[in-house]
DNA sequence: ATCAAATGTCATGAT
DNA sequence: CAATCATGACATTTG
């Protein structure tokens, strides 16, 4: 398994932006010089799954919608995105792109933007819009917008940079004047602007806006281009100037093109499952949640991000074949996905480090020893919260909104972690370094692993100590659903009759990772049911038979003390006998009229009533011969 | 820290 | 033949 180190580095600085604008057979793309700091993860990802063409195979091999086929009817169906309650409020040019008739339904105002123009047969002046085409879209930013899939749109803007950038308060103190006057309103009017009257002016500040007033209520935090310090040697060259593109552009590309995530993961409508299966599970529209996992990454000033790049060049270079289309679909999406997972959640930022973790490595994942330290972050071999946490998640609760990053996935996470510390030292100076050196220090041997032979070399014991006392509650399949963006709940997945459960599987875009998580959750569910059923049974055949043992006892206690009284009556009766016996010997008189001696003599009752003295000698003899006799015939009664 | 009970997990065979 | 169940053995968690 190859894995992708998420920076990429162009040497001088610069980040060479590319945005591919794949839709409906538009290929859109822009060209970007920017010092600018983008997630690593959703650049990877958007990069990965965008920056291929959209007419190469890869397309076709990869789990997403290629263009023109942007999902399946019935997921997205205008009825079904009616019927989802989720849906953002249709703007007019929303319903004018609906109207057309075209086999995409857009989100975003970009994507009506897009399937509007598509639609108008104008995409020429997309292009022209947007500038020309990529010089090389392996190296850039796939930036793509992905109608169907509603590529994570939730918007939340960026609370967790403002406290720890002083550009960053600034920014945000201007803000608001700034978003009032630029950021559409809800029904899109703003994006009508540029489609109804400056086609031909479309500028990059015009796409930002777009992107980034998808959810207007989102732009007013994050981090602008004004804000993002530039590097060492970068330039503005393909920009106006920073200013000009001062919008929140981060969350813009953050928000709108993880099409990965949004495409495979994103349980909502565009790609929601039964409705039936899901109604006792609640709606946790990955909409929200990643418009608040982003919030990490965008809060980020990173300074070495673009030490990946290269190294997914190299990645993509090399992989051209059959090979790359295939690791291109199975791993290293799964792998994007894992990686983006650990910059887009707190917990599964700790989670995804944890899970990756050397079984025996003790890796210093002192989360609480970690809390007061802050020496720990300007070493890059520490193994700090920050480190295993390095994943993208801001330290700083305060600053941050009680993001609901759970999915379906054991119904609630209220997502607190354990490492989550209160003094925010990660925020700043930290968190920055820490970021950009180890941001993916996956261990390659579990990089290695394909998802089939995924395991999972957690230390529960070990890792039981970093979570919080609602993680904790988690069971491991939890914890590891949670961690994979599984979007069903594990009592769900266990619980699900088999039909269910395959045409669940085949409704939905999982990767690989995914469907082998969810298949052992329930194979595990059910093997613990079984477990539970088999020791409960145990149980009641140890209690059936202990019960057994007392009554059994209790019988032989009752046969004793029969027994006892038995032996009692015989004792008696032969007492009696006896004095009866001495009695009669007594008054017994030979022919001489003498006593008869009792040990010489024994009493003998006839067949006929009387009463014999009778030698002892002869009585012994006669017993044995009547025993020899009795003998005899038992023996011939049972050979007959 | 230690230990025992409870619980989870895996392998395997049966259904 | 796949899915599920049953269960012994071992691992892990819990109190």
């Amino acid at each position: 398994m190859k894995y992708l180190k998420p920076w990429r580095s162009d040497g001088g600085g610069l980040l060479h932006l590319t945005i591919l604008l794949s839709l409906a057979g538009l290929r859109l793309d822009l060209d970007l010089d920017l010092c600018l700091l983008l997630p690593p993860p959703t650049l990877l990802r958007d990069e990965l799954l965008l920056g291929c063409d959209p007419t190469s195979p890869a397309y076709a091999l990869s789990p997403y919608p290629a263009p023109g086929g942007w999902g399946r009817a019935d997921q997205l169906h205008p009825k079904g995105r009616e019927a989802d309650p989720a849906a953002p409020p249709e703007g007019q040019l929303l319903r004018e792109v609906r109207a057309l008739g075209v086999p995409f339904i857009p989100r975003t105002r970009v994507d009506a933007w897009l399937v509007h123009r598509v639609a108008a047969g104008d995409t020429d002046g997309a292009h022209g819009l947007l500038g020309a085409p990529a010089a090389s879209s392996a190296g850039g930013v796939g930036a793509g917008v992905d109608g169907g899939s509603q590529a994570a749109p939730g918007g939340g803007g960026d609370p967790r940079a403002s406290p720890s950038s002083p550009l960053a308060a600034r920014e945000e103190e201007k803000a608001p004047a700034e978003q009032t006057a630029r950021v559409p309103d809800a029904d899109g009017r703003a994006s009508e602007r540029h489609l109804n009257g400056t086609d031909t002016s479309f500028s990059m500040e015009d796409l930002f806006q777009l992107l980034s007033s998808s959810q207007p209520e989102n732009s007013v935090e994050g981090i602008s281009l004004g804000d993002i310090p530039a590097l060492p040697g970068s330039s503005n060259d393909g920009m106006n100037s920073s200013a000009h593109y001062n919008v929140n552009f981060s969350q813009a590309i953050s928000h709108d093109v993880n099409l990965h995530e949004a495409m495979l993961l994103c349980p909502d409508n565009t790609f929601r499952r039964d409705p039936v299966v899901r109604t006792s599970q609640p709606q946790e529209p990955f909409l929200q949640l990643n418009s608040h996992t982003t919030n990490a990454e965008q809060s980020l000033p990173v300074a070495n991000l673009t030490a990946f790049l290269p190294f997914v060049d190299n990645q993509m270079r090399n992989l051209t074949s059959e090979d790359f289309l295939h690791d291109l679909n199975i791993n290293i999406f799964d792998e994007i996905n894992l990686m983006s997972l650990a910059t887009e959640g707190d917990f599964d930022a700790m989670e995804v480090s944890q899970l990756f973790q050397e079984p025996d490595s003790d890796s210093g994942l002192s989360l609480n020893s970690s809390h007061n330290s802050t020496s720990i972050t300007k070493s890059n071999t520490s193994h700090s919260i920050c480190e295993e946490g390095a994943t993208g998640y801001s330290s700083d609760p305060e600053s941050l909104p009680h993001h609901n990053l759970e999915g379906a996935v054991g119904g609630n996470y209220p997502a607190p972690m354990g490492h989550r510390n209160d003094s925010g030292f990660c925020g700043d100076l930290a968190f920055q370094h820490v970021f950009h050196n180890h941001t993916y220090h996956l261990e390659p041997r579990a990089l290695e692993s394909n998802s089939e032979s995924f395991s999972w070399p957690e230390k529960p014991e070990k890792m039981s100590r970093y979570l919080s006392d609602t993680e904790r509650n988690l069971s491991r399949d939890e914890r590891r659903a949670k961690a994979l963006r599984i979007p069903f709940s594990v009592d769900e997945i266990v619980r699900m009759p088999v039909d269910s459960f395959n045409s669940m599987l085949s409704r939905h875009y999982l990767t690989d990772l995914q469907v082998s998580l969810i298949r052992d959750i329930r194979r595990r569910g059910k093997n613990k049911v079984a477990a539970q059923n088999c020791r409960r049974r145990k149980m009641d055949i140890i209690l059936n038979l202990e019960e057994d043992v007392c009554n059994l006892q209790a019988k032989k206690e009752t046969l004793k003390r029969e027994r006892a009284q038995c032996n009692k009556a015989i004792n008696i009766m032969k007492q009696k006998l006896h004095h009866l016996y001495h009695d009669v010997f007594s008054r017994l008189r030979d022919d001489e009229g003498r006593p008869v001696n009792p040990n010489q003599y024994a009493l003998q009752y006839s067949h006929d009533g009387s009463v014999l003295i009778v030698p002892k000698e002869l009585v012994t003899s006669g017993h044995k011969k009547e025993n020899r006799k009795r003998k005899r015939e038992e023996i011939e009664d049972g050979f007959h």
